[in-house]
DNA sequence: GTCAGTGCAAACCCTTTGCAGAAAG
DNA sequence: CTTTCTGCAAAGGGTTTGCACTGAC
């Protein structure tokens, strides 16, 4: 394969570049969708991504909107972050990290990986090995008051 | 079969302490759903309690048991463990520790809060309080192989 | 008797799917 | 020209809701 640098700022060669290497076709809609995502904030939902897309001239219907993230997911290019029930959100950010999860607001923020050091790891259950650790800390807005002390 | 005359008078009696010191009513359904869930394996979907709740000779609704569920989870009788985004799981063990989840057989394992030791962790957002720590360590079955390679 | 809890089915919401037409190589 | 992708709308599956009935106190 190619080694197609991304810069991540001048945009369409470096994104169909990006999606190549991932080994992507890069159609028009996936570019898109590409675009809209490594251009800004790093943690999308579905539905996010759907309205950033769509408020271009561009557009890129539901179906494909959720083909291609999923497509992204297994590939590689973004990682799923499951942190609440409702809906599933997708990173960006592909490297070693963990996550506050803001159950008030929704929002999702990164926790750099060597802000959280981990000392031991418990041993593998057998036949099995790992494929990733992901730390979660569900952080809530002082004053208010959830119903159950974590 | 199953003997259905085992919990008459003593284990309700244990099972309706439990539901009043956490504020709850405890009425024959909730019961049920309790009695089920705290006598066996301690994670479970709403579908699962389902199951487990009709295969006696009593039976509750989907209704209430989903919204029993998620009354015992705000009332912190069980802890929902959210580690799949097409169900939650239900966990009797509301004490501080953490998961495997298996990506392949959708297993969840309990690991030791004394099993993993964090260091270090980082410092909150502004503004905001924790409400708890979860690790995830997803596995799966090992000869295995994901899709992403690249 | 009063008020909360329950059951049913329909509503909801996010996500996936089937298929015909369009685009990519 | 062949294969893959896209769009639409409908299906799917877990979860929630509205409302009349039942049960708890």
């Amino acid at each position: 394969m190619e080694n197609t640098e991304h810069t991540q700022s001048s945009g369409k060669q470096d994104m169909a570049g990006l999606l190549k290497t991932h080994g992507i076709l890069p159609t028009q809609q996936r570019l898109l969708i590409a675009r809209v995502m490594f251009g800004r904030d790093q943690h999308f939902s579905a539905d996010q991504v759907m309205n950033l897309v769509n408020d271009s001239r561009d557009r890129v219907s539901k179906a494909t909107v959720y083909n291609t993230l999923g497509l992204f997911a297994r590939k590689g290019l973004v990682r799923e972050v499951i942190v609440d029930p409702s809906r599933v959100f997708y990173d960006t950010n592909t490297s070693d990290h963990h996550h506050f999860y803001n159950i008030d607001t929704g929002e999702l923020r990164d926790i750099k990986s060597t802000e959280i050091q981990i000392n031991t790891l418990p041993e593998l259950p057998d036949g099995t090995c790992a494929k990733g650790v992901n730390v979660i800390i569900r952080i809530s807005n002082t004053g208010q008051q959830a119903d159950q002390a974590g």
